[in-house]
DNA sequence: TAGCCGTTTTGATTTGCGTCAACACGTCCA
DNA sequence: TGGACGTGTTGACGCAAATCAAAACGGCTA
C-alpha cells in the first residue's frame, strides 16, 4: 500500500480549470459569438477538463444525465444499442464539437460515446448552462443553433441511410471527414481515420466487407490511396462525381 | 373581377389569437410543466393560428426561417431533397408536436414541412420563444426537452435504417403510429393512415411496393387488417415478435 | 524472432429488396 | 355512365449487398 506521494491524484482524471479565452477551439465551440467578457463567464460555467482514454467510456447509455461535453481534443464515437444486441454508430465527433444532447430530453444519455483515440473534453454542468444562457442571449442563440445543428445533421444521415448506394455513402463519409478536418486546421486530403472498417460500416448502414470492398474500388479508379487507416484523397472531383446519381 | 365582399380576407389565412390555456394539447406541447400565470405569458408569444389545407407546405426548404410551428390540428409530413431530385421523408407529424427545428441552426429551413390533411397550426416566432424562455425557465427548460427529444428520434430512425429488415421497419412505424395516436385519446388499435405507401416507403427507406408486400404479409398473417389507407391492428403481440430478432 | 490476435482484404455464393410490368381499385369530372 | 388519373396490389426477374469462408497483414508480447 505504498504510494508515492506524487501519484495519490491520479493523472487520467486532471482537473484543470478550463480556459475558453485561451482555447484555440472557441470559434468552433460553445463561446462561438461571444464577447471577450461573456467568455469570462463562460469560464466559470464549465466545471473541468477531463481526459478520456481510448476505448473509455465518457458515458453510458442509462447513466443520469448532468452535463454536457465539448471535445477539446481528441475523436470520439457514439452508438445506440437494440435489446437484441444490435447496435449502430451514430457519429463520429471531432474537436470543438459537442456530445451528450441526447439526455436533455429525459433522466438519463439514450447512447453511449466512447473515445476512439485519448481524449480530452471539457465538461458542462447542463444546469449551469441553462442559467447563464439566460442570461446571456449570444450563447443561448448560439447552443441552439448547436442543438439544430444535431437535428440536420441527422437528416442528412437519414437521407444517406435511406437512399444512397454503398459507395456514395462511403465518398459521402470521406467528403465530410475532410470538410472537417479542414475547418481545424489538417490537411484536407491526408487523414488518419480512427474508427475500424466495422465502426463505419455501423455508421452507414453496410457490412465492414463492403466498406471494405468500396476502399478498394476507390483505390483501383485512383480516387483514393489506402494503407490500413491511413487515407489520402488523390481525386476529390472524382468522389464527388460518385454523389447524386440515383440508383434508378 | 367581382369579388363578394366577404371573402376579402381569405379563410384560409385565419389570424386567431392563439389560447393555450384553452387548449386540451397543452400538456402534450410547448407549455407542458408551466403554471397558469406562465403560461398566460406563453399565449402572448404565440402568435397566430393559421390553417394549412392537404398538400400545402407550412415552409420550404431555403425559406428565410422565422418562426417554429406547433400543431394543433391535423397531419405533416417533413422531406428533404437533394439536388438531384432524390428526396427522403424525415418525418411525420401530428397534434401537439413542433415543425421547423432545423431552421435555427441557419438563416433558412432546410426541409419542406408539407401538411398530409386540412391543418391547423400556431406560429411561434422564435425571437419571442428566446426572449421568454430567458424569463421562464420551465419554458426553457421544456425546449430544450422537446429539442432533444428530436434528436433521440432521429436516432431511432437511423437506426432502423441501418440495422432492420423491411417487415420490422414497417412493424416499428406502425407501433409508433399506435403508441402517438394512443397518447392523444384515439385508438391504439385502429386508424387511419394520412400518408401514401409512397410516403412511408420514402420514410423507412423502402419501395412502395416492398411496403405493400409487407402490409399483405402482415394481413395473411393475422396481425392486421388493411382496406386502403384504414389499418385495424389485430394482434400487437404478433408485430411486436417481428422486432428485436436480428437478420444474422 | 516467433507466435498470437484483432483487423482487413478478397473470393464465392446467397438473398432481400429493387425494378419492371400488368392489373385492380376508388375518385373525380366530363 | 364512362374514361382518366392517382394509388395500391401482385408477379417475375435482376442485382447490390449480405453472408460465409479463407487468407494476409500489422502490432503486440513472450
Amino acid at each position: 500500500m505504498h504510494t508515492p506521494n506524487k501519484s495519490i491524484i491520479p493523472v487520467t482524471l486532471t482537473t484543470l480549470k478550463a480556459a475558453c479565452s485561451q482555447c484555440n477551439l472557441r470559434e468552433l465551440c460553445l463561446p462561438y459569438g461571444l464577447s471577450a467578457s461573456e467568455i469570462e463567464q463562460i469560464e466559470s460555467m464549465v466545471g473541468v477538463r477531463r481526459r478520456v482514454k481510448r476505448q473509455q467510456h465518457l458515458y453510458r447509455a442509462g447513466e443520469t444525465f448532468e452535463a454536457i461535453y465539448a471535445i477539446r481534443s481528441g475523436f470520439f464515437k457514439t452508438d445506440v444499442l437494440l435489446e437484441d444486441g444490435r447496435d449502430q454508430v451514430t457519429g463520429f465527433q471531432m474537436a470543438g464539437e459537442i456530445l451528450g444532447m441526447d439526455g436533455i430530453s429525459g433522466e438519463a444519455h439514450t447512447c453511449n460515446a466512447v473515445a476512439l483515440e485519448d481524449s480530452e473534453i471539457c465538461v458542462i454542468p447542463f444546469a449551469h448552462l441553462e442559467r447563464l444562457s439566460r442570461e446571456i442571449q449570444a450563447l443561448q442563440r448560439h447552443f441552439h443553433q448547436v442543438m439544430s445543428r444535431e437535428i440536420v445533421r441527422d437528416h442528412g444521415v437519414m437521407m444517406l441511410l435511406g437512399t444512397m448506394r454503398a459507395e456514395e455513402r462511403l465518398a459521402t463519409f470521406l467528403l465530410n471527414l475532410s470538410q472537417r478536418f479542414t475547418t481545424r486546421g489538417y490537411s484536407p486530403a491526408e487523414f488518419h481515420l480512427r474508427m475500424t472498417r466495422d465502426e463505419i460500416g455501423s455508421y452507414l448502414g453496410l457490412k465492414l466487407e463492403t466498406v471494405s470492398r468500396a476502399f478498394s474500388r476507390f483505390q483501383d479508379e485512383g480516387f483514393i490511396s489506402v494503407q490500413q487507416k491511413h487515407i489520402r484523397i488523390l481525386d476529390i472531383a472524382g468522389l464527388k462525381k460518385l454523389l447524386n446519381h440515383p440508383p434508378s
